[in-house]
DNA sequence: TATTGTTATACTCTATAACTATA
DNA sequence: TATAGTTATAGAGTATAACAATA
């Protein structure tokens, strides 16, 4: 069996670790990481409420209207009423959204993706993507 | 040989995971990320100047002024100056800072180590310390 | 003149509180 | 009255620009 792993000096670590690279993806990607979240989300789950949303990004409701009048300024999502609740409003993709969502991922989406395809060797980038869904475990609750 | 990993897709997933865990760690933390780094660091690392610092966190150095500047206020750290240049400003950890220090990683540091240690199984936790190191060389450089 | 650090100011992202509209 | 969303405002965190002090 493994050693123990001393998971305060591992959630320390992490910690930088998240911090730093945070950083420098705002510095380098061309939208806020949450907005560049909603979009990816729009594209894999379909129109989503502002509410629905708001929850899933963990932020509140009054922050992904704001997020959404962003993205809605840049044309790249759309409103639309939901036929049987006047008081929601569903978000969907843009033609114009979709474009952009696809050239960013073409492009690698800039810095992150080309270091984890630079600097990172195949054994790495495997070992990162097993770890990943860790990481999104740890951020969904 | 494994498939080859998609590193867009890596990339897309990894930046997602990343926003959302930086957002519930910046709720449930007593300090911002960057004042808890520059602490952690101090620490590890012995007395630094601003400029050292703003270098390592990767901020600027007028913002690594404000951060130090927080953090005196706190009673956290202290300035000395250097006796070889007076310019810089050398910033050292109080006795109160390493108080803080060591108080918040006996308490695990709050949620994240919490998450870490109740929500993955040991061979889990050694997955993610595996991966670790290539989280923080992304964040290197 | 180059380097270290500070001050002043503004921008980005998200939060809380109060409000409107629909159910 | 409860729910979905908006508007107004404030706060945290970091950036850029202009400046002061020391080398």
């Amino acid at each position: 069996m493994a050693s123990a792993v001393d998971t305060t000096l591992l959630a320390s670590r992490l910690r930088l670790a998240l911090g730093q690279l945070v950083r420098r993806l705002r510095a380098e990607h061309r939208f806020p990481l949450t907005q560049s979240s909603v979009l990816g989300r729009l594209d894999r789950e379909g129109a989503r409420s502002i509410g629905d949303l708001a929850a899933l990004e963990r932020v509140r409701p009054q922050s992904m209207t704001q997020i959404v009048a962003d993205l809605e300024g840049c044309g790249l999502i759309e409103r639309r009423s939901d036929p049987s609740d006047g008081r929601r409003a569903l978000v969907v993709l843009t033609e114009r959204g979709q474009q952009t969502l696809t050239e960013d991922r073409r492009h690698r989406e800039g810095w992150l993706a080309h270091a984890v395809a630079e600097d990172l060797s195949p054994r790495e980038q495997r070992l990162l993507a097993d770890a990943l869904p860790l990481l999104e475990r740890l951020a969904e609750d």
